[in-house]
DNA sequence: GCTAGTAACTTGCGTTTTGCAAGTGATGGT
DNA sequence: ACCATCACTTGCAAAACGCAAGTTACTAGC
C-alpha cells in the first residue's frame, strides 16, 4: 500500500522561527551545513575531521535528517554511499544568510567571553 | 576570595558559527529572544503562554544563561524578581538579523512540509 | 505587622538525546 | 579473490529534557 510518511519533524507552532528551530536548533546541523558550504563537497569520513568533532552516530542522524528535509544530498544519486559525497540542495545553499548573520553576531558580540574568536571569512 | 568565574559555555572551536550555536543552538533560546523582540519585555509567567508551551524549568535554566551571556537583563536591575520583567540588551537586540535570515529561510523553504507555517511580520 | 494570594522559581522522576568506544559489513583498488 | 578502509550501527553510561507538583518570597490589603 501507499505509505502515507509523516513529517521526519513535529512542529511547534506555525511560527517560521520556532519551525526553523525545530529542524536546525541543535549544536550540530548547522554545522554540517557550514562544512558544506566552506568546502562544497564533503564526504562522511570528512565531517569527522572537522574540530568540533562530531561523533559518528549523532553525524549519521543528522545527515538522515537533512536529506529528508532536501536540506543536503548526495553528489552521485545513483551510487552507493562509499566515495559519493554530500553537497547542498538550493534551500540548502540560501542558509548561507542565516550562518553568515550567526557568524557575523558571535564574533561581534562573544569576544569578551570567548577572546580566542575569529571572524567569519 | 575572589572567584574565578569559568565562563558559562564550553566553547568547542574558535569558529564564529560553532561558538553561536554553543550558546543558542537548541530548540528554546532563540524563542526567548524572539518573545522579547515581539513584546519588548515580558515576565517570567507570560514566557509560558507562548505556543511552544516551554517548560519553567528550562525557562529558568535559559533565563539564567541568557542574562549571564549579556543577551537579556532585568527591566529594573535593582528590583526583586517580582513583576520585574527582562528585555534585551544591546547584544540581544542584535540577534533580530539572526531571527529574520533564519524566519524567511524557514518560510521559503518549509512550506511543503509545514503547510500552515505563517510568514515573518 | 500579619496574612492571603500569586508570581517566580525548584525539585523529583521518568524519558529522550547525547557522547564515546567498539563493532560490522559492503566496496572498490590491487 | 583479498583485504584495507569508508560508511555506518550498536551498546551503554551520562546529560538534557518534559511534566507535575512543591516551595519560596514579594506585596497588597487589612
Amino acid at each position: 500500500m501507499a505509505s502515507k510518511k509523516a513529517s521526519p519533524v513535529e512542529w511547534r507552532s506555525e511560527c517560521p522561527i520556532s519551525s526553523g528551530l525545530d529542524i536546525l536548533g541543535d549544536k550540530w546541523s548547522l554545522l554540517i551545513v557550514r562544512d558544506l558550504i566552506t568546502y562544497g563537497t564533503r564526504m562522511y569520513s570528512e565531517f569527522s575531521e572537522s574540530p568540533e568533532r562530531i561523533s559518528t552516530n549523532i553525524l549519521a542522524d543528522r545527515l538522515k535528517l537533512l536529506t529528508a528535509l532536501g536540506i543536503i544530498e548526495r553528489v552521485d544519486a545513483d551510487r552507493s554511499a562509499r566515495n559519493n559525497a554530500f553537497q547542498l540542495t538550493k534551500s540548502g545553499k540560501e542558509l548561507r544568510k542565516v550562518l553568515e548573520a550567526l557568524g557575523r553576531w558571535s564574533y561581534a558580540n562573544m569576544r569578551d567571553l570567548h577572546p580566542d574568536i575569529v571572524s567569519i571569512d
